[in-house]
RNA sequence: GCGCCUGUAGCUCAGUUGGAUAGAGUGUCUGACUACGAAUCAGAAGGUCGGGGGUUCGAGUCCCUCCGGGCGCGCCA
């Protein structure tokens, strides 16, 4: 946002200083900028925007609230800022602001005609990489849908840092060394003769069940885990060269998921290689040479390589607030590999991987791998900030990383370190129904908990399967003329749209209640609402007389004096896509974008039920063909964010 | 036991650092397609914001307390 293109979210940080100002000249008092909020008030006759600044001084100053009210606007008109036509007071003590709109849609017309795809970019992130880690799916089995809400998350969350001008590189941790894989070996092992080669994760999704199901009768077979997981650990023998196998395959089936959903990544870091590369050994030097790692005499944690947490706010009332790095026995834990991982996508480990190509994207880009003997790259990692991407069951250990990282002598990257911690998917009672889950008939109200395990939970292809289904369904009734494919085409990207949306428009501290009919519904407040009203403003562009369209041109078509209701809140929705941009990628929160986007949407469902275009006098005409066009830019750019493809028919 | 999260319409959810009459969608009921595509729009009904106290001009939002639901607290990964 620069110039002097004046939009709402500018006006807003103006009027926000010009207030202070005002504040500070006629009461001698200096109010912190949080504390003055100009902001949409809730009906038209309080204004265009509003502040409830006097009401919150009226105490301090101990005068009438409507007094102070009339003194700012007084102060504001003076000032006379860009865009505003007149200020005014309303009981109990608002100050408000009536806007020039006309001047500011010529504003926003050219920006638009300027920016085009890069309208709503911000620059925020200018000059900083931040790396994600997202998916992270064991590689043991086929993907729910609790693992599609942390991709959908993810990739959304990668989206938005990219148009808020970060340098984005987004990573998908491999864990083929774990209990996991190891389950799934001791499976095949035992139970199968020979592995298919359709549908491996969903065979394997099987075969984790059944071996689960065997450990809880024969207990004595959880001995051959061990045996496995240490035969994978150490390399070099057919158990791992299998274990190799199974979760390569697996992570295959896992990248072909979720590309159908565009969701892609620039790299897949293995767990093996920080393994062979010795990535703990190297941090376990670096760290002791910190002075910060403490060998434990004494006490419960006598003969381990501790760090002391004891301090932290929230670690004071556990009965052991140290964390162990390195056991007793000489071997290193989980939280130290994480350490040393975390510490190399900063860049500050000293050692690094070496680089594969893995494979071409179907969006074009290269995704390479991490491996223990291929080219050194000096692109990857070195990070200004990392996000993790992980559910909010790992919050403890999380934050025992950041803590760590902090402790030992890494405070910059402690403090850079972000746990995007989200909740799990569970199912509704009618979905769990459906699946063959035990539920209690009387109570509709609990959800239910997947478990890979137990093998309970959504597949996310069948899930996938299943929307688009339904949405080449729809398809096929209102488009009659068109061929099979071109019905499951169009029912693929509008299943895309479904999806995606339905996965990040919630909150992500709650558990997402996963219902199949709600999954496929594709009205309201649905990925398909917002595709459908950009076919719709495509569709009258698609219309308007070819000489008229080359003609309108948003750099000088006239805007009208007498706006309508339904065009001024159009416009200013559109205003606010590079605000709703930055609010989203800097407070984390897709689902606050993707509202935007739906009000954005609504806005123009309104326009079009009460505004016709094509038949519209001359004047009004090219008014509002430059609108929708407007709008289709806006929406086209907030539906790329989102991950969901943009349809001029559906 | 300690800690974190959560409770808003029948259901699924929004609700900016405390601000104007608590909002959407869905479901139910009623209207609107020879109109730029009805995957839409308009309207009705539906609320002790889990209960109770407190703070103040003002509380869904902040504090205390109780109740319900979820999760986490390893020399496991």
């Amino acid at each position: 946002m620069e110039g002097n293109s004046y939009h709402f979210y500018e006006l807003e940080l103006l009027l926000q200083s010009l207030t202070r100002e005002a504040v500070s000249e006629l009461y001698n008092f200096i109010l912190p900028l949080d504390d003055i909020v100009w902001g949409i008030p809730p009906q038209p006759e309080f204004g265009d925007l509003s502040t409830p600044v006097a009401l919150r001084l009226a105490r301090k100053l101990r005068r009438r609230p409507l007094d102070i009210a009339q003194e700012i606007c007084t102060y504001l008109t003076e000032q006379k800022p860009p865009y505003v036509k007149e200020f005014a007071v309303t009981a109990p003590g608002y100050a408000n602001a009536w806007l020039d709109m006309q001047a500011l849609t010529r504003s926003v017309f050219d920006q638009i005609a300027v920016d085009k795809d890069e309208y709503g970019q911000v620059e925020i992130g200018k000059g900083l990489k931040v790396v994600i880690e997202h998916t992270n799916i064991n590689p043991n089995k086929a993907a729910h849908i609790g693992h599609l809400r942390n991709a959908c998350l993810g990739d959304t969350l990668a989206r938005l840092k990219k148009r808020a001008g970060y340098d984005v590189e987004v990573q998908n941790y491999i864990d083929d060394t774990g209990m996991a894989v190891a389950d799934v070996v001791v499976a095949i092992q035992e139970l199968a003769a020979e592995l298919p080669e359709e549908k491996f994760d969903y065979y394997c999704w099987d075969l984790y069940t059944e071996i689960n199901r065997r450990y809880e009768q024969e207990p004595k077979l959880q001995e051959k885990r061990y045996e496995v997981l240490r035969l994978i650990e150490e390399g070099d023998n057919p158990t791992a060269e299998l274990a190799k196998d199974v979760a390569q395959k697996i992570v295959e089936c896992h990248l072909n998921t979720m590309w159908r959903l565009g969701i892609y990544y620039n790299l897949l870091n293995w767990e093996s290689d920080i393994i062979r590369l010795g990535f703990w050994d190297q941090a376990f030097n670096l760290l002791k040479s910190k002075g910060q790692l403490v060998y434990e005499e004494e006490g419960p944690n006598a003969g381990c390589w501790v760090v002391r947490l004891g301090d932290v706010p929230g670690f004071e009332d556990l009965e052991n607030p140290d964390k162990v790095l390195v056991r007793s026995n000489g071997t290193a834990t989980y939280t130290a590999k994480d350490i040393a991982y975390q510490l190399w996508k900063f860049g500050v480990l000293g050692k690094d991987f070496f680089y594969d190509r893995c494979c071409l994207q179907p969006n074009g880009t290269v995704l390479w791998t991490t491996s223990s003997e291929g080219t050194k790259m000096e692109r990857f990692g070195r990070a200004d900030r990392v996000i993790n991407v992980i559910d909010l069951r790992q919050r403890y250990l999380q934050d025992v990383l950041r803590f760590s990282l902090i402790k030992l002598g890494f405070e910059q990257e402690g403090e850079n370190s972000v746990h995007f911690g989200y909740e799990v998917v569970a199912l509704s009672a009618k979905t769990a129904r459906e699946l063959g889950v035990p539920v209690d008939d009387e109570d509709d109200k609990t959800v239910y908990a997947m478990s890979g395990r137990k093998g309970i939970g959504v597949k996310a292809d069948d899930m996938v399967e299943q929307v688009i289904k339904h949405a080449t369904f729809e398809v096929a009734k209102r488009h009659p003329e068109m061929s099979p494919e071109e019905h499951r085409k169009l029912g693929l990207d509008i299943a895309i749209g479904a999806i995606r949306y339905y996965m990040v428009r919630f909150n992500i501290s709650s558990v997402l209640v996963f219902d199949f009919d709600e999954a496929l519904n594709m009205q309201g407040n649905t990925g398909p609402y917002l595709q459908y009203a950009y076919a719709r403003a495509a569709n009258i562009l698609g219309r308007v007389d070819r000489e008229i369209l080359d003609d309108v041109d948003l750099r000088t078509v006239p805007v009208p004096e007498d706006l309508t209701v339904n065009e001024k809140n159009l416009i200013r929705l559109i205003t606010e896509l590079p605000v709703a941009t930055q609010r989203a990628a800097e407070t984390l929160q897709g689902s606050l974008f993707a509202e935007y986007v739906y009000r954005l949407a609504t806005g123009f469902m309104n326009f079009y039920e009460t505004s016709p275009v094509l038949t519209a006098t001359p004047a009004r005409m090219r008014f509002r063909v430059a609108l929708v066009i407007s709008f289709k830019q806006a929406m086209s750019n907030a539906l790329a964010t989102l991950g969901i493809p943009v349809l001029t028919r559906m």
